[in-house]
RNA sequence: CGGGGUGUAGCGCAGCUUGGUAGCGCGUCUCGUUCGGGACGAGAAGGUCGCAGGUUCGAAUCCUGUCACCCCGACCA
């Protein structure tokens, strides 16, 4: 179902044009868009510091903005699609309050989780309060109350909402922000397999999802994310194409298969010539001082050695089975936290410090042999770690790891000579995949092919959903009746799209040294026209006037540039601001009847359109 | 929460080392000449130099504190 989509890859039934609305008439010296050569300092992305030149918006403190005309209108565009996609797959919008009181959240356990991410504050009435980040809670108290039998559900509901993190570091302008625009969704079940049930809702975003980034003109990848509590491929999460995103995700590509790097599985690797642990020791193993290096990059340095010769070890807790997960991992790679889960068959949690020191691990110098001595031990060894012989040098492997006591860690340690049998107990020992996926790490879906390779692409997340389960509902005590009158959770989904976030990434994807290219879906205007002369009893002005009727009145939204300026600037803001078609009228073209119709992607001047043609004309170019 | 950096006119910056009452470019306003890819000339407006203390005859400049913002890292259902 993985499959990566290119930007109007086809021609669907929207067009940018609405067919029945009159599209906008506005003259640029009658609203608000201050453009600027120079973008701020603080603007480090591009969609920042074009959308800030281009007077979209303007910061007002960290992480939080204005939308100025342009980029309300973007942002408005973005979400009418988004609301026309929702409605056509079955959801109803509503909207919550932004403000909720704190006693909600502490229902679910997540006042605590989410922290500082949280803004709170206590009213006159020494009311703890908080500004939502996502409505989870809200809706599910919403519903409690109002859904009294299993007959209303399914149900699917929205809103487009002013959302809250007090991130700590808020950056990339409207990529990262304290304030954002989301669209959040959450479905209700009682069943999750059939007609009604969850996976029908979940299958139905993923639609409109497609559908929604499509027509935003977004190259986008749809991929695995970290499954939810029902397991399975419960959550995807839409990527937008672009190098400069901030997330890492795995490609294979020869089948499409995409995920994250937290769920990214890893394909089938080498065994090690002689078998996992098998080689004979490089020397005798030898504890060497390293104070205050319990990172892999001090000692690698202090030793002169490479993360890919060390051995990390991570302490995890499961506490059900009350045993202690160790993960193994080599010094370049990073352990898996849903794979140390899935593995172990439980909840982990990375143990905590005082408690793992306390039971014997001496944490940040913890080697492998610490699973020897301490009790109710688990150890998850990844495929590249359990070597003992090093087929590519041909030679005994080189190991260091910790010598599990503070400041000191042992060289030339060896699986099986300083592990010995225990190896060898498949209850307490696992090799397996325990890993992040990197590049060039085996596809795990080459469809039996080998030597496929993962590729590493970056993007945005601008779109999640998620099989939630019974996580708030059972919290929260929303349960119904069901048809064989029993008691039952209500069974969730949730589906976010991060809307301001959508409009960054768009500029992201699709700009030039010249400014901005809006896709015309959601461009703030369709046309912009550019008189050359401004005087208001000019023949290009009646023109431009007659024009804008005209193509108004075909549903497409105009800009004339009014302004007396000299045409460079003119054309360079028009450039700047990136209206996907400009109309320049001037003298030599409407002394032969013409306009000159450029589109923002072509170069040079454009071409003469005889002035009756000039509404086909656009709305063939906005499609 | 660690490391680094910056606050001077709407925007971008200089001045600070070596204290002497604030400057440049862009933008804005007026007049004139210009007018198809960010024009030119003349003139003008605009700043309690982030804030609060201190040193000094005198502080944008030195000292102390404080606030805000940015970058890298950590974190990110």
């Amino acid at each position: 179902m993985n499959a990566t989509h290119a930007a109007n890859a086809d021609a669907d039934s929207h067009s940018a044009i609405s067919t029945s609305k009159r599209g906008l008439i506005q003259v640029w010296s009658r609203t608000l868009i201050p453009t600027a050569k120079e973008a701020p300092a603080d603007a480090e992305a591009i969609s920042h510091k074009l959308l800030a030149r281009g007077g979209f918006i303007r910061r007002v403190s960290a992480g939080v903005y204005t939308y100025l005309p342009l980029g309300w209108r973007v942002l408005g565009k973005v979400a009418e699609i988004v609301r026309q996609e929702m409605n056509a797959a079955g959801a109803s919008e509503l909207l919550m309050p932004a403000l909720a009181p704190v006693d909600l959240l502490k229902e679910t356990g997540r006042a605590e989780d989410y922290g500082d991410l949280l803004f709170r504050f206590t009213d006159r009435h020494q009311r703890d309060t908080y500004l939502g980040p996502t409505h989870e809670e809200v809706i599910t108290d919403l519903m409690r109350s109002a859904i009294t039998s299993y007959r209303q559900l399914p149900l699917n509901l929205y809103q487009i909402q002013t959302k809250f993190r007090d991130e700590f570091r808020p950056r990339a302008g409207l990529l990262r922000g304290r304030e954002f625009v989301m669209k959040d969704a959450y479905s209700f079940h009682m069943h999750i397999e059939g007609p009604g049930g969850l996976n029908d809702a979940y299958d139905a975003m993923y639609r409109a999802y497609e559908n929604i980034f499509t027509r935003c003109g977004l190259d986008f990848t749809v991929v695995e994310a970290e499954a939810g509590p029902i397991g399975g491929s419960a959550s995807h999460e839409f990527m937008v194409n672009t190098e400069s995103g901030e997330d890492t995700i795995l490609v294979c590509p020869r089948t499409g298969y995409a995920a994250n790097v937290e769920k990214c599985e890893i394909g089938r690797r080498k065994e090690p010539g002689k078998g996992y642990f098998n080689g004979d020791p490089l020397g005798d193993l030898e504890e060497v001082h390293t104070p205050e290096c319990p990172g892999i990059e001090d000692v690698c340095k202090l030793l002169k050695t490479k993360p890919r010769n060390m051995l990390k070890t991570v302490v995890f807790r499961a506490p059900e089975l009350e045993k202690w997960i160790v993960a193994v991992v080599r010094g370049d790679h990073d352990v898996n936290e849903g794979k140390v889960r899935d593995l172990a068959g439980s909840r982990v949690e990375l143990a905590d410090a005082a408690a793992a020191t306390k039971a014997g691990f001496a944490i940040g110098y913890v080697s492998p042999r610490a699973a020897l001595k301490v009790e109710n031990v688990i150890m998850l060894i990844d495929r590249d770690a359990a070597v003992g012989f090093d087929d590519e040098a041909g030679k005994a492997m080189y190991w260091v790891t910790g010598a599990d006591k503070k400041d000191f860690h042992v060289k030339k340690f060896n699986w099986r000579r300083d592990m010995g049998a225990a190896l060898d107990d498949a209850s307490k020992v696992k090799v397996a995949d325990v890993r992040n996926a990197m590049a060039g790490d085996p596809s795990p879906r080459a469809g039996g092919a080998e030597g496929v390779q993962l590729e590493a692409k970056r993007g945005i997340e601008v779109g999640h959903i998620f099989k939630l389960g019974v996580k708030y509902s059972a919290a929260m005590k929303f349960e119904v009746l069901d048809d064989n009158q029993q008691r039952r959770p209500v069974i969730m989904g949730c589906y976010g799209i991060g809307v301001s976030r959508t409009v960054a990434s768009c500029v992201e994807m699709s700009h030039d040294d010249n400014g901005i290219v809006w896709p015309a879906a959601i461009a703030p205007f369709h046309v912009i026209i550019t008189p050359m002369d401004v005087d208001p009893t000019s023949k290009a002005m009646e023109v431009a006037c007659k024009l804008s009727g005209a193509l108004s009145e075909a549903g497409m939204d105009v800009l004339i540039d009014d302004r007396e300026e000299r045409p460079g600037v003119k054309f360079k803001d028009a450039d700047l601001i990136g209206i996907p078609v400009r109309l320049t009228i001037g003298d030599k073209a409407l002394a032969e009847d013409s306009v000159e119709f450029k589109q923002r992607t072509d170069a040079g001047k454009g071409s003469l359109v005889k002035i009756g043609d000039v509404v086909r004309k656009c709305a063939g170019a906005l499609g």
